[in-house]
Parts: structure tokens; C-alpha cells; sequence
RNA sequence: GCGGGUGUAGCUCAGUGGUAGAGCGCCACGUUGCCAACGUGGCUGUCGUGGGUUCGAGCCCCAUCACCCGCUCCA
């Protein structure tokens, strides 16, 4: 499927546009026309019926408890101290000028020792005193140093640097340089200009100062733009549900095992926005943190892996382009004991793109935020407790002293067992990632009736249109009959009525905007109450009483 | 950020210095009897933006902006 028909359909039937279109748009950034939003409304609609309110028995068949919540966008910025995303996502970064790379400036000695133009480099040293000759590194940089770190000074001006390098080395001979001096005299070309450079691990050049690159937004919450005032657009959702665990629980009577939902828009300042929606700077995410007991949480880890996967497979996913992949100890993040990537292979990419991660993050974020706000975010198992009380005291039910004594015995050897940090088992999955997953799946060409036309296979309870109600010709009353089906159904469910053109363009109209059923009155409705049913994958037709359009159309969109 | 490409009607594009065009779409009227029918009429443009060269610029030159494609991040 060819990427660019996609976005023009999208564009020209009104599913998703660039954002401030006629500015010049901005990059990062898409509005969801009509159809659009229609489409991703009904995607978020069907993932909190199917995850909040209804959602699949659990691994022993149990019911599952599932709340919601909707938090603000902008937060105490202490959640994202405690999250760990201001330090991560706010680490000192230095560009380079030459390649465009960004590195973390605290970890470049370690990137650039594993750099391959820095380990072929250090074969011309000496390995025990690290001792060189001019002659050997004057050809390095002639040969292998050209391929390998184009931009490096050594490369692009030996004399120069090495002049350097041995004014250095004659000057202090009772202090040698150590490697890392010598690597950056090595990256530095105008040495009284610059003073010593740090070359790129990639390409050589001289590195940039370092600053923080944030990839969170940054504003003001209030008029004074101070510093203390400072706070960021959320980069995820999932933190306002960790910082209302504790409100969650106090009230609403839920006990462990439960999950709790929020849908809601995320920011990510990213550096390259691409492929189309796929990685925009504003994203809504459908999050679940769901908490549980730490020795049933890889049983719940097992059970959201399945149930996320099955529910994009429902919802019409191919499966062989949907792929769940666990990920390896290189990507994991170091806090996560197991994390699946559901992913789904676009047009656009070679390899299968994360729709949704499915990580297992153990007791990590209840534990920061315990340490950051001081709050006690342990849960007490009540009911474990109370059982193993009334089983240990059973024998001595008569006697009351003794039974005070021995439950005080209890709580101090046991009672600890049964406060502990929930485990967390996170499915966050992108409601606008899978929305284009969907384009991508449902957008097909085909012929009908000798003619090509292009078709948009949405699943029913995705379609943007459920319906449209169509009278054959503008005469003898199909009209008004149409329209009052049309009225009907208005009540219920997101209908078209078109009168313009001719039934087939009609048809191939509602094709392109992925419209599953066509309902049209024609002469016959008229005498026996029965309208056609055009169906939009293979065109056919069948005939059903008017009184039955509605249940028909209720069948469609049932969920299960 | 860096490199490469693109920018003319809603869309696809033509237009190599001399009056801005075509097809599709869209709108109106007529027609209509189940798959992008037909007839008639109609709407649509700072030729991405700014400057320069020229008697004259969509076209040549410079700058700038936006988008697309490739490089470290991620739902």
C-alpha cells in the first residue's frame, strides 16, 4: 500500500489535515477533520468499553476491576522528578555540528571508547604507555581516519594538530597527556581559537557545549515567567494515575487486584517528528496501570500481553502484521521486568512500529513517588489478614485474654507480610498510532463491477459512518421516505443521508469514507416496506424489512 | 540541527521570458430505476513568501519559509 494515497484520501475526505494549514502547517503537529474525528472518538469509545467497562474475564476467570480517571495535562512538576523523566529527559546533550548527532555529554568517554574510528585510532598507540610517533598517526589520518571520522581535526589538518600535539608533549615531558587529553588534542584544529574539543563518537568534529535538551514541554502556570513557576505539559498519563493511586483507593472500596484507565493527551518534544501521525509532538495515549500483588503480577503481565493483542486483532488488525515482540536487555528500561511491544508493520517502515508497550513495571513508580511526596503508598491486605487472623486464633476463640495475646504475637511476626508495594502492570497504548494503524489496515483498491474503486474496511464499530440512507431517485416519494429512516436512525447511531448524483456515485462515495452499509429506498419500499441493504465490501445487496435497518445496524456494532 | 527533494485551482499535474491552463472534484438546474451515467451553466489561483535582473518573471538569480525523504528518541 503506497503511503502518499493514504494521506491524500485522508486529506481529501477529511479524516486528518496538517495543523495550521494555512500558516504553513508546523511540524509535529495534525488536526482529525470530520471523519477523523469520528474515527478516533470510536477508537477511544471502543477501548473503554472493551478495557474499562467491560473487560475480559481474568486468568482464573475471575471478574476484573477497572475504574477511570481523566487527569490534568499539567502537574506538580515534582511528579515528574519523582517519574524520573526530568532527568532523563532533560540530560545534558551536546550536538555536533558536522554529522548532527546529539550525545549525552556524561556519557561520552563511554560512547566514544566504544566508537569505531576511536578504536581503530588507538591500534596506533602503544597499548601500555600510550607513547605514539607522528609518522604512524599522519598516516591513519590519510587513510583509515578518512572513511572513519571525516571531520575529526587529525583528519582534516594533520600538521597542524600533530604540531600541536608534540608542542604539548615537549613542553610538560614530566606530564604526558593521558588519553583523553590526547583525543581531544587530536579533535582540536584552531587550538588557541577553541581551546581544547571534544570530537563526535560518529564523525569526528567538534563537538557543541552541552545543554539540557529537553523533550518535555516547558511552560508558566501563572503571569510571572519565573523559574519556580515552571511547569511541563505531560509527556505520558500514566503519572496522574500513580499520583492518584492512593485517592483511587480511599474512594471507591477497591481492593487488589485492579486497573486503573485514563485516555488523555501527552507532549513529547520529539527532535524528528515522521511518518505521518506516527511520531507526533502531541499524542493522546489509552494507558492502564494496573496493580497487583508481587507474586501474581507476571500472571497479569501473561494475561494484558494477550488480552491488548486479541483486542487489536477484534478490531480487524491482521495478524500477520501485528506482532508482539518482548523486548531485549539492551532497550528495556532498567526499572521494567519484562515490557512486550505490540507492534504493527506500516507502509512506511521496514520493521513493525510499536503500537503499544506492555511493560511489567514492578514496584518502581509507587516507590518513587513514595520517596518524592512522603505519602505512604502501601497497600494493606485486609482480607489476606483477617484470614490468616481468624485461622491462627480459631483455637483459642473462648478465651479472650490469651486470643489478645496471641494476635499481638501475630502483627508483630506477620502483620508487615501483608503491607507492600503493589506491582504494576502497564498496557499504554497510542490512541493516534493505532487510528493510523487502522487507516493503513482498512485502506484497499479493488474492482466492483468491472470498475476500481478504493475502499476504506473499517471495521463497523470503527466506521465513521455506520450508515448512509440513500432514496434511488429524487421522485415519487423515496425522498421523504428516506429521510424519515434518516431521522430514525439519527437517534441511535452516525448516519449519512445523500440524495446527490447517481446511486453509484453515492455507493463509491460512502466507499471511500468506509461507511459499511448502504440503505437505499426504491419503488418497492414504497409497496411492500422493504429497503436494500448494499453491503460496502463486495457491493452485495439484499432486502430487509425498514422496521429491521436498526437491529441490523445494532448486530453490527456489538461489541463482543 | 545536517544532507537531498518538493512548492502553480480542493486534488493530480501541464506551462523553458510575452494574455495562467487541462483532467478530476465541487455547486446549480434538468435528467435519473442499483454501482465513480448524461446535458447545460457556474465557482476556484497573491504561481509558498520577500527581494533582485528585465520593457516584461510562474519560468532566470539571491534570500527565506513550509513540507517530504534519510540520521541519536519514543506511545
Amino acid at each position: 500500500m503506497d503511503m502518499e494515497k493514504l494521506v491524500a484520501l485522508c486529506r481529501r475526505r477529511g479524516f486528518i489535515f496538517g495543523s495550521s494549514e494555512i500558516y504553513g502547517g508546523l511540524n509535529g503537529f495534525w488536526d482529525y477533520g470530520p471523519l477523523g474525528v469520528e474515527l478516533k472518538k470510536n477508537i477511544k469509545e471502543a477501548w473503554w468499553q472493551d478495557m474499562v467497562r467491560n473487560p475480559p474475564p481474568g486468568p482464573d476467570g475471575q471478574e476484573i476491576s477497572m475504574v477511570g480517571v481523566d487527569c490534568a495535562i499539567i502537574m506538580n512538576p515534582k511528579v515528574w522528578e519523582a517519574s524520573g523523566h526530568v532527568a532523563t529527559f532533560a540530560d545534558p546533550t551536546r550536538k555536533c555540528p558536522g554529522c548532527g548527532r546529539f550525545v549525552r555529554a556524561d556519557q561520552l568517554w563511554e560512547i566514544l571508547a566504544q566508537s569505531t574510528w576511536m578504536n581503530s585510532l588507538i591500534q596506533e598507540f602503544a597499548p601500555v604507555t600510550g607513547a605514539y610517533d607522528s609518522p604512524k598517526l599522519m598516516k591513519w589520518a590519510q587513510n583509515k581516519g578518512k572513511k572513519l571520522a571525516p571531520n575529526l581535526a587529525l583528519v582534516r589538518n594533520p600538521h597542524v594538530v600533530l604540531a600541536f600535539l608534540a608542542t604539548r608533549v615537549n613542553g610538560q615531558p614530566e606530564a604526558p597527556p593521558d588519553l583523553k587529553e590526547l583525543t581531544s588534542y587530536l579533535a582540536t584544529e584552531q587550538l588557541h581559537a577553541t581551546g581544547l574539543q571534544d570530537p563526535c563518537p560518529e564523525c569526528g568534529a567538534p563537538l557543541l557545549e552541552a545543554k539540557p535538551f529537553s523533550l518535555m514541554f516547558e511552560t508558566y502556570a501563572g503571569l510571572d515567567k519565573a523559574a519556580e513557576n515552571k511547569v511541563y505539559l505531560r509527556p505520558e498519563t500514566a503519572q496522574g494515575i500513580f499520583a492518584n493511586f492512593k485517592n483511587v483507593l480511599d474512594s471507591t472500596r477497591l481492593r487488589l487486584p485492579f486497573g486503573i484507565a485514563q485516555i488523555g493527551k501527552a507532549f513529547r518534544n520529539e527532535v524528528t517528528p515522521r511518518n505521518y501521525t506516527f511520531r507526533s509532538r502531541e499524542f493522546e495515549q489509552m494507558e492502564i496501570e494496573f496493580f497487583c500483588h508481587p507474586d501474581e503480577s507476571m500472571k497479569w503481565y501473561q494475561y494484558w500481553r494477550d488480552v491488548r493483542k486479541q483486542w487489536y486483532t477484534k478490531l480487524g488488525i491482521k495478524s500477520e502484521r501485528l506482532v508482539p515482540r518482548e523486548q531485549g536487555k539492551e532497550e528495556i528500561a532498567f526499572y521494567s521486568i519484562g515490557t512486550t511491544d505490540i507492534e504493527y508493520l506500516f507502509p512506511f517502515a521496514p520493521k513493525p512500529q510499536e503500537l503499544e508497550g506492555v511493560a511489567h513495571r514492578g514496584a518502581y513508580d509507587l516507590t518513587q513517588h513514595m520517596e518524592h511526596s512522603k505519602k505512604d503508598l502501601r497497600y494493606f491486605d485486609e482480607e489476606a489478614w483477617n484470614a490468616l487472623l481468624a485461622q491462627k486464633l480459631e483455637p483459642f476463640k473462648d478465651d479472650k485474654k490469651r486470643r489478645e495475646e496471641e494476635k499481638k504475637k501475630l502483627e508483630q511476626a506477620e502483620k508487615s507480610k501483608y503491607l507492600f508495594i503493589p506491582h504494576v502492570i502497564e498496557p499504554s497504548a497510542g490512541a493516534d498510532r493505532f487510528t493510523l494503524a487502522v487507516l493503513c489496515e482498512a485502506y484497499a483498491e479493488d474492482t466492483l463491477g468491472g470498475e476500481a474503486r478504493t475502499v476504506m474496511r473499517f471495521h463497523p464499530r470503527l466506521a465513521p459512518i455506520k450508515a448512509a440512507i440513500l432514496p434511488l431517485v429524487n421522485k415519487e416519494g423515496m425522498p421523504e421516505k428516506a429521510h424519515a429512516l434518516y431521522r430514525e436512525l439519527k437517534n441511535e447511531f452516525n448516519v449519512f443521508y445523500d440524495d446527490g448524483g447517481a446511486i453509484g456515485r453515492r455507493y463509491r462515495r460512502q466507499d471511500e469514507a468506509g461507511t459499511p452499509y448502504c440503505f437505499t429506498i426504491d419503488g418497492q419500499t414504497l409497496q411492500d416496506q422493504t429497503v436494500t441493504i448494499r453491503e460496502r465490501d463486495d457491493g452485495a445487496q439484499r432486502r430487509v424489512p425498514i422496521d429491521r435497518v436498526a437491529d441490523e445496524l445494532r448486530k453490527a456494532l456489538r461489541p463482543s
